[in-house]
RNA sequence: GCCCAGGUAGCUCAGUCGGUAGAGCAGCGGACUGAAAAUCCGCGUGUCGGUGGUUCGAUUCCGCCCCUGGGCA
């Protein structure tokens, strides 16, 4: 084992966080949260985070470390991952960042933009004068005003139209310029080993499906109840399977047709999730394997 | 057994006054630098139940058969 750190990149339900927890147990490393979802204390089990038994084989960390009632962001991720690096490294542990979320990857390897907080302020009012205008009015006022980032987005993309005009009302200065710079990327001269874990297409469903049986088995419903409350603004509020299950709270709908309807969900995220790693990851090692028993070894092999 | 309705894409269905067919959902492909489990873009994938007949040509019209649902017995 040469590597400083290892990222394991994979959709959801492939597996990767049983693979990270033999590997940290072989490694005697440290498990890192690289899910933009995991985060979130209050929503262990739709989230499939760790549960204690796995906790308590190997060091985790950024798992439930947010409240669902916080939005937290790439930006945040990236001051986390940081503090986090660096104490895993000071422990001496091998830092294994393992999770789904393709952009999280992104900052942790390349970066993020350098630039300043949007106050809540300007972003509740640019978000209600998009709701105001509609999409189409909102995205003609702002090409007005940033036409340099408005010409690289599609003004139907409403959460990046939202971002790039909070920035500009912000800054004063466009999106687009502001991405030209890098603030500090975390894992830069660091030795990394890189894996893809990626089950056959049917086989990952499969696995889809069972792992939203056995959330239910776990308790999913209750979380969900207690889940009401979240803001449906907020970021944690976008679980899967929760609107879902919040309908047959609400008697909108039976329980059979949540659950066809929260794996379906689930299945189309693993398809975003498959085609960002696979132009964007396409030099990391890609492990088509479906157990623990069996990529553990073969990280182990290539790292 | 008889009568009626229906059998078209993986599913639910539309349609073709005869020129081999199209929607929604599912699925598949793609984009993506600060809420990314988000947001957005693209693509019909088909023995039109089977078999004979009429016709230059049948998924469409006619006969028979099979299947499903409802009704009458």
């Amino acid at each position: 084992m040469r590597a400083d750190a290892v990222l394991i990149a994979g959709p959801t339900a492939s597996g990767k966080s049983a693979a990270a927890l033999a590997l940290a147990e072989r490694l005697d490393g440290a498990v890192v949260n690289t899910d933009s979802m995991q985060v979130y204390r209050e929503a262990r089990v739709l989230t499939a985070r760790p549960d204690a038994a796995a906790l308590s084989r190997a060091p985790h960390y950024l798992y439930g470390h947010v409240s669902v009632h916080e939005s937290y962001s790439a930006a945040r991720y990236q001051a986390d991952a940081i503090r986090t690096l660096t104490e895993a490294r000071a422990s001496g542990r091998t830092p294994i960042f393992v999770g789904g979320t393709g952009l999280y990857f992104g900052v942790l390897t390349k970066g993020l933009a350098e630039m300043p907080p949007i106050p809540e302020a300007i972003r509740a009012r640019v978000r209600a004068r998009h709701r105001q205008l509609g999409w189409e009015a909102f995205f003609a006022e702002f090409a007005a005003r940033d036409p340099q980032t408005a010409a690289r987005l599609r003004p139907s993309d409403t959460q990046r139209v939202l971002r790039a005009s909070e920035v500009f009302e912000t800054t004063g200065r466009p999106l687009s310029q502001w991405q030209r710079t890098c603030g500090p990327v975390p894992l830069a001269d660091l030795k990394l080993a890189r894996f893809v874990l990626s089950p056959p297409r049917a086989e990952l469903h499969r696995r889809i499906d069972l792992r939203f049986e056995t959330m239910l088995a776990a308790g999913a419903m209750d979380e969900a109840a207690q889940l009401r409350d979240i803001d449906p603004a907020l970021p944690s509020a976008k679980i899967l399977g929760l609107r879902e299950l919040r309908l047959v709270l609400d008697g909108k709908s039976e329980l059979d047709a949540a659950k066809s309807a929260a794996k379906t969900a689930t299945r189309q995220y693993a398809k975003r999730q498959l085609t960002w790693f696979r132009h964007r990851m396409a030099d990391w090692v890609w492990i088509e394997a479906q157990d623990s028993d069996e990529i553990a070894p073969r990280i182990v092999e290539n790292a």
